[in-house]
DNA sequence: CCAGATTTGTTCGTATGTATC
DNA sequence: CGATACATACGAACAAATCTG
């Protein structure tokens, strides 16, 4: 395999990434199980210690799991447990909001200079911007300004735009970790509509960015909430 | 060590908790040197690999922090790097707000109904209540209430009762996990006045319980936040 | 600046326990 | 019950970072 040579970066994460790479081409499938631990030891040519290790950090990232006498299997990305990864807001019992979501003005354009802060590019980089408008229970509670880098998001077409987990997932990008920014402002006019609720209304502002697993930006999200009666879950360790 | 005997939890975390046991009592004092893992792993008649599972764990815990050459040392909860550990506002710039916090109207009590429920008490339970103002420049912009189990915090007086971090810590409590539900509201009359802005504004509302490394809940906060020209900060995983 | 000692980080190999089918 | 796969535990060796004389 000539993994540990040339290269300082430990043996786990040089593994660890020739798997990822296997998940994100599609090579090994959502759901299905992957070899045994010993079995892919030997394919690779390290040690059972080593692979575990491997394995383990790609658990911790939520790139597969793993079963005691079962096997491993790689995650889907858009399954119920981690649809909503990204998705902090619940409803009074603490349940996810999940409803509809309608994208709209889907168009190309060259990064302005907002984009390229938040996203990391530069210059002359393309971008995708749309709008999104999430449902609960048939009611809009939150507008949704999106950028991606096109980049990374090469041929897009409108079908399943809606969620960034999902259309990660049909372009080869595997998500990481994501910084969300939450403050308090007035209602843009546009937001006002889609929301239904009064212009200059206090609203919440949801200002994220999702990374790849290698750190990269994959999307900045600015969002409009109408949070009641609803509330935002942050987990700290 | 008579460890992993009568026993089906892993060693390595029978380990941790011996660890952790010396450092909520003192033994070892934060900033201080442990001794290295052979000594360890020999003192506890457990191997090598074993220790280090237990030291990785806590140093994913925030509980030490270890430095290739130099050893393994506790970590300050109330240093710099951990200090705002459970607070995720930031200012325009990112940093975090750090100022000075005021306590007021110590008392003791029974549990009530919603102390037992987020507090996870039973019956007739005692509780700590008291009342802080966060200062970010000298203004204030947060009004908390806070409900301590008496259980965890006997004896207290009201010195450093400003921040739980410094204040588990004197009472040998080691902090985990926290989550926190934010959500808008209005404002009380009461922290009106403190924050010196109108009834009835629209406001922050932050509730949040800290548990301790052993699951069980250290501290129930709801606080009140002007929150603008700040934001709140949520990491993602 | 260097050589050597110390300490954590990484890698290997092996054996046994536990969960699932 | 046996076969399979992951989980835990042990032991050993070398590499990399740090400090000291």
């Amino acid at each position: 395999m000539a993994l540990h040579s040339f290269s300082t970066r430990p043996l786990y994460l040089q593994v660890r990434d020739k798997l990822a790479e296997r998940i994100a081409a599609g090579q090994w499938k959502p759901g299905k199980f992957i070899p045994n631990e010993s079995d892919l030891a030997r394919e690779f040519g390290v040690s059972l210690g080593t692979m575990r290790r491997a394995l383990d950090f790609m658990q911790e990232e939520h790139l597969i799991a793993r079963r005691p006498g079962r096997g491993t299997f790689v995650n889907d990305p858009a399954s119920d447990g981690l649809l909503n990864r990204f998705s902090k807001i619940c409803d009074a019992d603490g349940k996810p909001l999940i409803g509809r979501v309608e994208t709209t003005n889907l168009i190309e354009g060259r990064a302005n200079k907002a984009e390229c802060l938040r996203l990391q590019l530069s210059g002359q980089d393309a971008v995708w911007r749309m709008c999104r408008t999430r449902f609960y229970k048939e009611q809009a509670f939150m507008h949704e300004e999106v950028f991606l880098p096109a980049k990374l998001f090469p041929n897009m077409d409108d079908r399943s735009t809606n969620r960034i987990v999902a259309l990660a997932q049909q372009h080869g990008v595997l998500l990481g970790e994501a910084h969300e920014r939450i403050s308090m402002g007035e209602v843009s006019p546009q937001a006002a509509e889609t929301l239904d609720i009064g212009k200059g209304s206090p609203i919440i502002l949801l200002d994220r960015v999702v990374h790849t697993i290698n750190g990269q930006p994959a999307e900045w999200r600015v969002g409009q909430c109408r949070l009641a009666p609803n509330y935002y879950l942050a987990d700290m360790r």
